[in-house]
DNA sequence: TTTATCTGTGCAATCGAGTACACTGCACTG
DNA sequence: CAGTGCAGTGTACTCGATTGCACAGATAAA
C-alpha cells in the first residue's frame, strides 16, 4: 500500500540496497544515482517505515515520558522542559499519563519495556512498588531516568534526578514568620511519599530556627491526593480541626488552587485572613486574582537535567 | 540482548513458529506445548517486540493524538475522553502537542504518517494549511479523525467531528441579557478560524433575538492566541477601548482565566462590576474563588464521538 | 487393511528497512 | 600489458515477529 524503497528501486532500475544507501547519504553512491533516487522518492511520496527502520537499526529517535497527571500544571511544565530538549535533538517525545492510577502507571511502563523507544523519563508516584519493573529497564539496557527519586531509596541501579526542595520550604517559612505567622500548617498529600518526604526536613529545621516547635501532629495536615478537589476538601477539614491556622503551605499549586476556592467559600480572604504558599510556581498560581506566592521548584531546570542525563546514557552506550 | 521467541524456541526444543502460535492462543497448539511455552516465556522474562509485531502484522494497537496545548484544560479534558475509549479497547494512546506552533503541528502529523499507529485523532488549529497533509492519511489508509472540523470545509475526504456550539452561545447571551446586560462583547481569538467561527452565528441570532444589534466591529474583540496571558492582555485592551462593556464572553476558559486576572488588577470585581462567561466548562473555571459561568461544550461526549468514529473506521477496513 | 480425517509442528516466505561482502568496470601505475 | 586501487552496485543476510502450506503420526471410518 504505502511506498517502500522497493518501489523506488523498481522505478529507478536500481537495487533496494542502493536506494537505501542513497537515502541515508552513504558516500559511496554516485551523485546522479542519489539525485535520481531522491527525486523519485519525492515524486512517489515515500515515507520511511518507522517500524522497518526501528526493527533493523534498533534506533527509534523517540523518548517516552510517563507522568502522573496532565491536569497538574507542574507536570505539564516538566513535560515542556523535556519536550524542549527532545526538539533540540530531533527526537520525538511521546507522552503517557496514568491519571494517578497505580495500575495504569504500571501499564505505561510495561508498554515502554517492549523496546518502543530509545529511552524513557518516568515521573512516578511511588518508587517501592515499581522497583522490580524499573530494574527491568536497567537489565534491558533501555536508559530510564526516574524523576523525583527519593534520595534514600537510591540503592537501585536506576538513574534518578531530584530537586532540593528543602531550601525552598525554608524560604517559605522565613517569609511567613516575617509576616507574623505562628500557626503554620503544611498540607502534605501522601505521608512519607516522594512528594512530601523531601519537604519535611526543610520544614522542621526552618520552624525550629524560628523557635516554633515541629510536631508532625500539629504542623502537618495529611490528605490523600494531589487533585484540585482534594485541596478544596482539605481546606475545609483543616480549618474545622485547626481554626487557629493563619498560614498554609501546600505541596503543589494545583492543590492550593483548590484550597483557595475552599477558603473563599468559607468567607476567608487571601491574604487578609490567611496566607498561602504553593510549591511549584506554575502559571496557575501566578494568574489568580491574588497571585499565589509559590516556592519555585525550577521545574524547567529539573526537566533539563533529567533529559540531559538520559541523552548522556544514550550516547555512552 | 532482549529475549525473543527464538530463545523460547531453543529452551523448549520447539520451533519459533510453534512458540509464536502458542503465545497467540492459536487453537492448533497442544495444551502441554502451550503451557511449557508460556512458562518459559514467563521465566525468561519475554516481552514481544513491538516493532517486530507491528512490522509483520501491520497492527500497533496504538492511537495517536495531536493536540494544540497541554496547558489548556479544554484540550486535556478532550484527551481524557479519548483516553477512556482507548483504555476500554486496550489500545495505547500516544499524545503529542504542538504548543500552538504551526511548524510543530505539521511535524507531529508527519511523524504519524510513517505508519506509527493504527489511527489518529487530530485537534488541529487550522484546516486549510494542512489539507494536503491530511489527505495523505486518507490515501495511506490510516484512519484520521479531525476534531473540530469547520463544517464549511468538509469537501475533503477526511473524517471530522464537530460540536454544535451555537446553542450554547445563545444560552449564554440569554443569561446575560436577563441579568440586564446590554453591552456584551465576545473575545474571539482567531477571526474566521475554527474556534470562533462556530460561535458567531449563535451570537448573532441571540443578540438580534433580544433586539441588540450584531455588528462585528463593536460586538467582537479580536485577539490572537488562546493562552492565559493573551486573555490577560486582551482584558486590558478591551476595557481601554470599550469601557462601557459590562459582560464578556470568551472562546475558552483558559483565556477567561487571564481576563479575570486582568480585571482584578484593574480593580474590577466579578460579577459585581462585570460579568464573565467562558465556553468550555472545565475544572479551571469551576474552581475560581468566584466560579466562572461557562458554556458546557460536552467535551467528553465530543471526545467519545471522535474516538468512536475512529474505531469504526479501524474495524470496517 | 486401506483410506480419510484430524492434531500438532516445522519450513519457509514475508513485513521494510540496513549493511557486510563480493563483484564489475575504469583509471592509473610500473 | 598485467597489477592495483577505488568508485559504484548488487546479492544476500538480518532484525523479531506472523502465517500459509506441507507433513508426520494418531485415530476413525470403510
Amino acid at each position: 500500500m504505502a511506498v517502500t524503497i522497493y518501489d523506488i528501486a523498481k522505478a529507478t532500475n536500481k537495487s533496494h540496497a542502493t536506494v537505501s544507501r542513497a537515502l541515508n547519504n552513504n558516500p559511496r553512491i554516485g551523485v546522479d544515482t542519489r539525485r535520481k533516487v531522491l527525486q523519485t522518492a519525492m515524486k512517489l511520496g515515500y515515507r520511511p517505515s518507522y517500524f522497518g527502520q526501528a526493527l533493523k537499526s534498533g534506533k527509534t529517535f523517540t523518548i517516552g515520558l510517563v507522568i502522573p497527571d496532565f491536569t497538574n500544571p507542574y507536570h505539564v511544565e516538566f513535560l515542556r522542559g523535556i519536550e524542549q530538549e527532545c526538539l533540540a535533538r530531533k527526537f520525538q517525545l511521546v507522552t503517557m499519563e496514568y491519571a494517578m492510577d497505580a495500575a495504569r502507571e504500571r501499564l505505561c511502563l510495561e508498554r515502554l519495556l517492549d523496546r518502543r523507544c530509545d529511552g524513557i523519563v518516568a515521573s512516578i508516584s511511588r518508587f517501592e512498588p515499581l522497583k522490580s519493573l524499573l530494574n527491568e529497564f536497567w537489565e534491558s539496557r533501555i536508559p530510564c531516568v526516574v524523576a523525583g527519586l527519593p534520595p534514600d531509596l537510591g540503592t537501585s541501579p536506576v538513574d534518578g534526578t531530584n530537586i532540593d526542595i528543602g531550601e525552598g520550604v525554608e524560604l517559605a517559612v522565613d517569609h511567613l514568620v516575617e509576616l507574623g505567622h505562628r500557626n503554620i500548617v503544611m498540607i502534605a498529600s501522601w505521608p512519607k511519599e516522594s512528594d512530601s518526604a523531601g519537604r519535611l526536613p526543610g520544614l522542621q529545621s526552618a520552624l525550629e530556627k524560628h523557635g516554633l516547635k515541629y510536631d508532625e501532629g500539629s504542623v502537618l495536615f495529611h490528605y490523600t491526593g494531589n487533585q484540585l478537589h482534594d485541596g478544596y476538601e482539605a481546606s475545609k477539614k483543616l480549618l474545622a480541626s485547626k481554626p487557629e491556622t493563619t498560614a498554609i503551605i501546600g505541596v503543589n499549586d494545583l492543590l492550593m488552587t483548590g484550597v483557595m476556592r475552599g477558603l473563599s467559600e468559607m468567607g476567608l480572604q487571601v491574604p487578609r485572613d490567611i496566607s498561602l504558599v504553593g510549591t511549584d510556581n506554575t502559571w496557575i498560581g501566578q494568574h489568580w486574582p491574588v497571585a499565589l506566592t509559590s516556592i519555585d521548584l525550577k521545574t524547567q531546570a529539573h526537566a533539563k537535567a533529567a533529559s540531559n542525563l538520559l541523552f548522556d546514557r544514550l550516547e555512552n552506550k
